[in-house]
DNA sequence: AAACGGCTCAACCGCAGCATC
DNA sequence: GGATGCTGCGGTTGAGCCGTT
């Protein structure tokens, strides 16, 4: 509010970052840790603008990025979260410690979008918004799995997807990354895991909110259903049941013990079985 | 080989939220 | 309580790469 844009000062320098400043920008970091943006630049020497250093580090410099090809289960994570929390990039990187959110943003923007609107015009061409197609994805999804469906058992292996690798980024940059994870090894954990960020804890909360059933079935919580149907699929009761036993075994738990509960959506949200939303993508004709 | 178009992703921009004075 | 400073977030841009013609 009322700050001039640092970046607009003259001399400061834009665009690509060389691997030289790279490496003063880690020295830097290496040796005073992240945080203090803005003294960065004068103690540095770099020409850029402290976000910009700030940028840098976070979606590049950073020890713990994983680059390259996204897995079916990562897609499988982020097509959910989306779903559930909407743009909030920086709240699903959270559950994707080694992507950054502006990764997410960019793989959502160039692959799933065009994906989920293709299974949109297939399913039903008549139907608006990106927000249906989830929608009509996730309760599909879980339709298929309700009913045990192996997909990737009905195609020939020929069509099925071949795992797909983690491609290394073969940069400077990385390998400064490398050099650095030691070091991060004998330190505290990077915010993105620490869920006590302001928005993290929001975020939190609304699970929490829906593990104790406070919380009734809106046009703003897309999964509710998908949820419940998963609750009925994993047996027992019906879905409101379950989830008030849950939120009693969550509350046992956190009684006898320090740690906090594991949610019910992060567990599933974290099942291996999440993958098959990935690879039902991956193998379906449509896309 | 050159031109063109589409795609990817690093980086920028503007705004909002929080902390401090 | 308001002003200021700093950081974080989401949307957008554009340079460079790659495949096609």
């Amino acid at each position: 509010m009322g700050v001039p844009p640092c970046c607009d000062k003259a001399g400061i320098k834009k665009g690509p970052w060389t691997p030289e400043e790279d490496i003063i920008l880690v020295s830097y970091i290496q040796e005073h840790g992240p945080g203090n943006w803005r003294s960065v630049p004068t103690k540095t020497g770099l020409l850029r603008c402290s976000k910009s250093c700030r940028l840098r580090w976070t979606n590049y410099l950073r020890p713990g990025i994983k680059r390259g090809n996204f897995t079916p289960h990562e897609e499988g994570m982020i097509i959910h979260l989306q779903a559930l929390l909407g743009n909030k990039w920086a709240a699903i990187a959270s559950y994707l410690p080694q992507r950054t959110d502006n990764d997410i943003k960019n793989y959502w923007n160039t692959h799933l979008k065009k994906k989920l609107k293709k299974f949109q015009a297939a399913l039903d061409p008549h139907l608006p918004s990106d927000l249906t197609t989830t929608r009509q994805f996730l309760n599909k999804s879980f339709n298929d799995r309700r009913g045990n469906l192996d997909v990737s058992s009905s195609f020939p292996s020929s069509l099925r997807p071949s795992q797909s690798s983690t491609t290394t980024y073969a940069s400077s940059a990385e390998n400064i990354s490398r050099l650095l994870e030691g070091w991060m090894r004998s330190s505290p954990k990077p915010d993105t895991l620490n869920l006590k960020g302001s928005l993290q804890e929001k975020e939190l909360q609304k699970y929490d909110d829906l593990e104790n059933n406070k919380l009734v079935k809106s046009a703003s919580m897309p999964v509710f259903e998908s949820f419940q149907a998963k609750v009925e699929q994993e047996g027992g009761g019906g879905a409101d049941e379950k989830v008030q036993d849950i939120a009693e075994r969550n509350k046992q738990r956190s009684e006898n013990s320090s740690t906090p509960p594991l949610s019910f959506i992060e567990k599933w949200l974290l099942d291996e079985n999440v993958g098959q939303v990935g690879e039902m993508m991956e193998l379906s004709p449509m896309f």
